[in-house]
DNA sequence: GCGACAG
DNA sequence: ATCTTGTCGC
């Protein structure tokens, strides 16, 4: 893959210096589009992160799935020793490295990926939905369940209503319903899409259950349950 | 200074 | 995220 030359740049090995990563993160978040300038794709994918030995190794999963069916093709996994803690705001450098790896694993490259976490509702503009999408260039959008920044009015009962997720007087993302009677999940670009565009899609990825299929099969497989 | 804080 | 059984509610 021609981005994996530009990995060890855009996630450097761990070494401690928050200030460092915080910076590189707001020069990345620059990078960021939200043009919709692909076309519909016929293959996606979800990524997700697990962990093994008591958090030592880091285990990613990246499943490739059929856009339309949104049944499985392949998958592909990774492990290797966790190199940094989890740190707030931090995220994508703990679990980056793992992931790419288990993305250049698939037998075909997605045309959008689905990614645990935020996009763009991040305080740098960088969580790690954003950054996986400046790296390999891919469209990405962010599924998280929880908020890591930002408010939001009241939502909705029925599935597919939303609100917008709002940081800083702007709106980052999307508070949206994907089933009745549970909550909200956190919808963000990503890369290449829009905030609109990120709602779309992942209400569409969602069948039967709270989070998108791609979501579902990649913590299956990154949790070891799959 | 005091909380909040994706996975 | 992970440690972990049964249990309350739709």
């Amino acid at each position: 893959m021609d981005w994996m030359t530009t990995i060890a740049d855009a996630v450097p090995a761990w070494d401690g210096d928050v200030a460092k990563a915080r910076a590189l993160q707001s020069t990345l978040a620059g990078q960021v589009s939200l043009v919709e300038d692909f076309a519909e794709p016929a293959r996606i994918a979800g990524v997700d992160v697990g962990f093994e030995e008591q958090g030592a190794i880091t285990r990613a999963a990246a499943v490739l799935l059929d856009a339309r069916s949104l049944q499985p093709l392949a998958h592909a996994l990774a492990r290797l020793p966790t190199r940094m803690p989890y740190i707030p705001g931090l995220l994508s450098f703990r679990e980056l490295p793992a992931v790419l790896q288990a993305l250049a694993g698939l037998p075909e490259q997605p045309g959008l990926v689905f990614v645990d976490g935020q996009g763009i509702a991040h305080p740098r503009g960088l969580g790690i939905a954003a950054h996986l999408g400046v790296i390999t260039g891919l469209p990405t959008i962010g599924v998280a369940k929880t908020i890591l920044v930002g408010t939001h009015a009241p939502l909705g009962e029925q599935r597919g209503d939303s609100v917008p997720l709002l940081f800083k007087g702007r709106a980052v993302g999307t508070v949206l319903r994907s089933k009745p009677k549970v909550r909200p999940l956190i919808v963000s670009p990503g890369h290449r899409v829009s905030i609109e565009g990120a709602a779309r899609r992942v209400l569409a990825g969602c069948t039967r259950y709270r989070l998108p299929e791609a979501t579902r099969w990649a913590d299956k497989l990154a949790s070891r349950r799959g």
